[in-house]
DNA sequence: ATCTTCTTGTGAAGCATTTCACATAGGTTC
DNA sequence: GAACCTATGTGAAATGCTTCACAAGAAGAT
């Protein structure tokens, strides 16, 4: 049992039900590898320090995936929760910015792995246009819109200082693409139907630090 | 009006208020450039895409920053808030792990401006160890124990493969490093005392991912 | 075939967070 | 110095999320 989603359905399913599905998807994946052919919402909590409760309540937004008294069949929770993130498929994937972050991210073994091809690379820095990165010639940031639309990118990650990064944005934008991954430290503006998403680094250190300094315990499931 | 918190508050002050004071705190150094004297709850909302409440909320819980009629005095309350994360002083950071990311948080500039200095770099690599990065020498990782506590580190960043990156945290936590900021995409056991945050990359874009398949709405405040 | 055991799927309860709404107070103007 | 304007600080209401608790279903044992 597994529909699409319907609309109404949809809103109601909570960011963090998502970024835990995130969670599920990974544990899957080495449990995969091991002889595991069913695994328990208890153990699936366990691995990622959540309650069995959790676990299930998330997975029955979409359907019932598992057997009662057994659990849930690894493989194939895997395979559907990887249709549910939409993982299920390769994602064309732009980065802007070949500094410190950007040519890490290019080597990312991670979005490989999950269908996050990076087919394209901008620069505006004349040394750096023209080089080639893991088999990418990295384009001039002048032919972004044109690119970005010629090559049909669905994603784009921003890997460039804040001070430039809402221009950026804006062309981007321009061009048609509907989800942004934002490694710059500042809130970008976009139309309604772009995604953005944050990646601030500094953030989390900055919990770290809170945390030691006011001794803020760690929450967790009991 | 602003005193230390005590036990029974603290734990009652949410992830998400801690995070949000993280964007507050960047907002705030980004409006103290300008000509700006003071900000009201309903401009420092819109800057970060809040509500002015939860702005106003968000800060009742450590003291009372503003004056009614005027707004809050911006560097005033910036430097509380630097106060309040901890990031009003220098943290020892050691990195374990220069590859392609390691390299890249070394030369990360909103790290060094917040106060999280990298004062040590681990590898196994022998090719790497012994060499440069960024003026410092990077260590191998068989010392790690001891030197991790000889320099006093209190912040530890794994940026290192998932297979092997549970063994280092478990040298981290005999060193008696409280706090970890992990990039390895595994859930890492530590004791109860320790904070880990994990940094997810690619958690980022399965979310983009379920958002375009799934046409989910991006969350705003009306 | 029935009984036992195990674990799911899910309403309902409990808890946490966000938003509302307004009394309150500082600043400014006349 | 009174009246007006503006924006804070905060209980209370509303909303959202997590956990509980148990009926129900599936497999294996007797």
């Amino acid at each position: 049992m597994m529909a699409d989603l319907n609309a109404e359905t949809r809103n109601r399913i909570s960011e963090s039900t998502i970024r835990r599905l995130s969670l599920y998807f990974r544990a899957l994946s080495f449990l995969e590898g091991d002889e595991h052919e069913t695994v328990s919402s208890k153990e699936l909590a366990k691995s990622e320090k959540l309650t069995p409760a959790q676990v299930r309540k998330d997975l029955s937004f979409f359907g019932s995936f598992g057997t009662r008294g057994l659990g849930y069949p690894v493989t194939e929770l895997r395979d559907k929760i990887a249709r549910i993130l939409g993982i299920d498929r390769v994602w064309r994937v732009a980065l802007i910015g070949v500094g410190n972050i950007g040519s890490a991210l290019v080597s990312y073994k991670e979005f490989i792995k999950q269908g996050f091809h990076i087919v394209k690379l901008f620069d505006n820095d004349q040394r750096k246009i023209g080089s080639n990165h893991k088999g990418i010639i990295v384009s001039d940031i002048k032919d972004l819109v044109k690119e970005l639309k010629d090559d049909s990118i669905e994603i784009v990650v921003i890997a460039v200082p804040a001070t430039v990064a809402q221009y950026l944005v804006d062309d981007v934008v321009k061009a048609g693409v509907k989800a942004i991954l934002n490694f710059a430290p500042l809130n970008l503006r976009v139309p309604d139907d772009v995604h953005v998403r944050n990646e601030n680094m500094a953030m989390e250190l900055e919990y770290l630090s809170f945390a030691m300094v006011n001794d803020h315990p760690p929450r967790r499931p009991k």
